[in-house]
DNA sequence: GCTTCATGTTTACAGCCGTAGTCGATTACG
DNA sequence: CGTAATCGACTACGGCTGTAAACATGAAGC
């Protein structure tokens, strides 16, 4: 129990899909929403019915990435899970995937790639100024 | 076509899963190999019989993710794209679909779920010292 | 020469994913 | 009060993925 990392908790068993995120991202920006307000923002962007979009925030529910609250006859949606968790999670699992889970070897791909702006470049210099501290 | 971008050609557009991803680990290593050989590195770590190794060798083929060569009876395979390509395209598709294409946003989550190491950190400065000149 | 082993090809099949239609209940409008 | 609009739940369905068995074919051994 020594090594409690980070994260509280709220295991997320089940793995968000990418349509999925779609209407996750929706609910980061605001919280709670409806069935047809998020079908209002995401579908219109992606080109969604209102039938896929509540397919997909029943599907997260299941997930228990996001929770529903009563309001009427319908419900709102709030999320569970903290978009940085999710992004922190996903990008943890990249790492570990596909460069044995250390971070140099991905930013060193990222620099071959020509995927580094300077912005990039000096935003994450002050990053590990800090870290260093 | 001015902005024609670094990697020669060699157009991927079915993507590569789990799965096959773990054979073309073993092909990367050493190539080319026999299906049987693949197995015997791959299978036996994964628990995956000379079947399902077979099958995705199958698919990887159809992808145009490796080549075969007959050898008697039998095929050889050799990776048909280099293993800093998909790295690349991987880490890109993550930073593009999670942080909207910017690479410091990553480093940070990065550094804010504790995953970056001091030697990680050492080594980036490294490279951002290369790139600064 | 016939049986057996190895090997690529075909087929299988459940589960997940993207995308959506239908159904039944409830509410709102006229 | 009756009909239309809403809304969640259930069902659908083709494609992809993970995992593998069955089959065909040729080689190799007896």
């Amino acid at each position: 129990m020594a090594a409690n990392f980070s994260g509280d908790e709220a295991e997320i068993g089940e793995r968000i899909t990418d349509a999925e995120h779609a209407v996750m991202e929706a609910l980061w920006v605001r919280s709670p929403l409806s069935a047809t307000e998020v079908a209002d923002t995401v579908g219109r962007a992606r080109g969604w019915g209102l039938a896929t979009v509540k397919t997909l925030l029943s599907r997260l529910v299941t997930k228990q990435a996001i929770a529903t609250e009563p309001d009427g006859r319908r419900f709102l949606y709030t999320p569970l899970i903290a978009r940085s968790d999710y992004l922190g999670g996903e990008s943890r699992r990249l790492v570990d995937r596909l460069f044995g889970g250390r971070a140099a070897p991905l930013f060193a791909q990222l620099a071959e790639a020509e995927a580094l702006s300077d912005v990039d470049i000096s935003e994450i210099e002050a990053l590990l100024k800090e870290l260093r501290k």
